[in-house]
DNA sequence: CGCCCGCTTGACCCATGTCAACGTCGGTGG
DNA sequence: CCACCGACGTTGACATGGGTCAAGCGGGCG
């Protein structure tokens, strides 16, 4: 079930198949299916377990009294909702769908095992959770710094870039099944706005945007528009250089 | 040596006296000083040690490809840089200061110490931690959808709290050690809009500025201009409740 | 004493927001 | 099967928050 997360995590160390087999045990306890903007958690609530994003879109936001919402980020498959919030009684913002979504409940105690059991594991969840973070430093810089057309390409270069981590590009393609709104509420840009953008960007032939599909012909190109530097995705393997010698047997 | 972070910890738990001596001699195994606009770990670096802050104002922050620069996040005394990016083999921001600094640099086997026999230094740390995620969450959200009225005036909510959280604050006003252009880089605002923002801030009452003193003669005015929601500091203490009983022997 | 950094102010401009209308498409119910 | 509807995308006109540039000022420090 939880290859996606599986994959993403493949991209930090090796794991054994034993490490693997615990995943997908640990996600195939407790499924549960969330229709498109509903709440997966609101701000308030008392988290009781991790999520596991399985299939579909899903973000972190926060709603100000006078209705303006920030998207803070983005959940694609493969992704956990907060490994570690157990130790706040209470959500200081909200979870919420963007798409239809499959997702995995896993237990604190689940998550306990998992880490007493695969060292493997607990250091690949290290590292998922520092990406987490510096991703959100990242849109910090982004939306504090970036113009628009820079700030929309950031955005769509990390999406890719992530989708692809978890095997969900198709060659320069992926999909985007959210709205323009929804791209504004993550930018700090207008809906109006963000459509002058694209425009803009498809004008350039940096991005072809149809329906839900997102292709960018030269991701080099959108990269130097949108001053993307893809280091902050941590995507250096520890141990790569085994990978030559197709060692299963990395150590941690 | 460590009263700013004792006392920061001892917001969300308390804390044995072994506890406290404890991290007394983890922060006084080896001490440095930093001038001012000195970077104390740079993007590229490969980190070491945790950097704990005793004393002066430093920052993460990102510098852009055409110079453009974001600061990301502030790091106030008591102030903990990373407990845990070990995990990472390379840093993808800079940490530098804003004030002269006197730091303490922990290793990774000292903290390692500390969670092993400290449970509630380990869970504080985690409080700490996910604190810090919680405020890097707000800012994307204070960039993103506040005026700049409320930007400004959230910040310096947020930094007077922090810093009546660690004994820096008088009464209504505490110290505050950098520049205009450094308030701007952490807003997203140019350093001329930052003096105008503060003017009108000022005008309002809402602040007194001079030199480097901010006093905030009501605090919940500023927080209601601001749109201020204290709950994303997760200041409610776990055990509030057995205060009035003076235990020390709160479970953890 | 003089210099430099940071603060302040004014003039002007532009990126982006707001408002409003219209188009398009997919779904749904009569 | 068609009519309607709602959500989303698109476009134009206009408003404005905030950026940029430039000059002046004031105080701390060498």
């Amino acid at each position: 079930m939880p290859q996606h997360l599986i994959r993403k995590l493949e991209q930090f160390t090796r794991l054994s198949s034993e490490d693997k087999w615990a995943l997908e045990d640990a996600a195939s306890r407790k499924a549960r299916l969330v229709d498109p903007h509903q709440d997966i958690i609101s701000e308030g609530d008392n988290p009781q377990h991790v999520n596991l994003i399985l299939e579909g879109w899903a973000c972190r936001y926060k709603h100000l009294e006078d209705g303006r919402r920030q998207i803070i980020s983005f959940f694609l498959p493969g992704d956990l909702c907060d490994p570690h919030v157990f130790v706040l009684r209470e959500m200081d913002h909200s979870i919420g769908t963007l798409t239809p979504v499959r997702l995995a409940e896993i237990s604190g105690d689940t998550i306990l095992n998992l880490t007493d059991h695969h060292p493997r594991i607990t250091k690949a969840l290290w590292w998922e959770m520092l990406v987490s973070a510096a991703i959100q430093r990242e849109w910090t810089v982004n939306i504090g710094q970036r113009m628009g057309v820079e700030r929309l390409g950031h955005i769509l270069c990390e999406l890719f870039i992530r989708l692809r981590g978890v095997g969900l590009a198709d060659g320069d393609s992926c999909l985007l099944p959210i709205t323009q709104t929804d791209l504004g509420d993550a930018t700090g840009l207008s809906n109006v706005h963000v459509n002058r953008v694209l425009q803009e960007l498809r004008g350039a032939g940096l991005i072809v945007l149809r329906g839900k599909r997102l292709t960018i012909p030269d991701l080099e190109a959108l990269q130097r528009v949108s001053l993307f530097n893809v280091n902050y995705l941590h995507l250096d393997r520890e141990g790569r250089h085994f990978d030559t010698i197709g060692s299963d047997q990395v150590q941690a």
